[in-house]
DNA sequence: TTAGCAGTTTACGTAAACGTAAAGCAGAGG
DNA sequence: CCTCTGCTTTACGTTTACGTAAACTGCTAA
């Protein structure tokens, strides 16, 4: 009797994801996700009880996590979030405000980029020093089984 | 009478710092110094029962701050201190570890280098898009008082 | 029909990183 | 001598970002 399936959620193209398919995708808990939308960071529709989430959930999700490598607060993140949408809707002053937020950021993200150039100069320092250590150590083993 | 100053703790080199003086410099409360401490990741002197901050110390506490910048927790700086530290005294064993360690972070600077960039261009896009809205809005405001 | 997931809400618990209040000691200046 | 200022300890409070448990729903496979 091979009726159409009963509408599968997940259709061929994909415009649309389960909480657990995005939990599984990103390496999230399902909890996370679901504070995420508390916090009003993302918007899911609702199909029954069951949350749906659309693709620009999905690319909101990404820049949470990459934000929080980055050692942002989800306050930090939802204040991006929240700028972008008003940058269709927003009044001159609102836009201007949004353009100084951005320069904002970009000045933390020089800032950050510092911090890591100076964080790889002590590793390059400190791994060093650890060969040297090392040979050391197995220089005086050479010479203690001779 | 002239006599010489009490040995003040300040002197004219600077090897010695007080925990309000370090405070300052960083722009951080004198708790957060001393929670530093409670949590092992500074260990000042004392003199009577005042803290007093080494050179040493006061550079500790620059890295600790710079890797609150990079979303570091407390936990994976005091990790890498005591990497550092054990570098001087550890086995074979221990400094392969620690290689080990410094590659992981490599990666983790690597990713972080990453986010940034990425986080620049969307910068650079909304920027543009705001700058357009904004030239959008005024040129309505033009034709509106002709 | 039953069992078993996957999902839901509600709510209390927890770890990290401090904030803040209380209460006390110690030296310097008036 | 008294007070002020800075430092100290002790300890409870707070925010963020979830973890975890309980109890319920709804679909699907056996």
């Amino acid at each position: 009797m091979e009726r159409p399936r009963p509408a599968k959620i997940t259709m061929s193209d994909k415009k649309q994801y389960t909480i657990s398919e995005l939990a599984k995708e990103f390496d999230v808990t399902t909890r996370s996700i679901r504070f995420y939308e508390d916090e009003g960071l993302l918007h899911p529709m609702r199909q029954g009880q069951s949350r749906i989430f659309s693709s620009k959930d999905r690319a909101r999700l990404k820049l949470i996590l990459r934000g929080k490598r980055m050692g942002f607060s989800l306050a930090e993140t939802r204040e991006l979030f929240e700028l972008w949408d008003e940058t269709l809707t927003g009044s001159e002053k609102q836009l201007l405000k949004t353009l100084e937020v951005v320069e904002r950021r970009r000045a933390q993200l020089a800032q950050q980029k510092n911090d890591i150039e100076m964080m790889e100069m002590e590793l390059d320092a400190h791994e060093s020093r650890c060969q040297e250590a090392l040979t050391d150590i197995r220089h005086k083993q050479q010479k203690a089984t001779t």
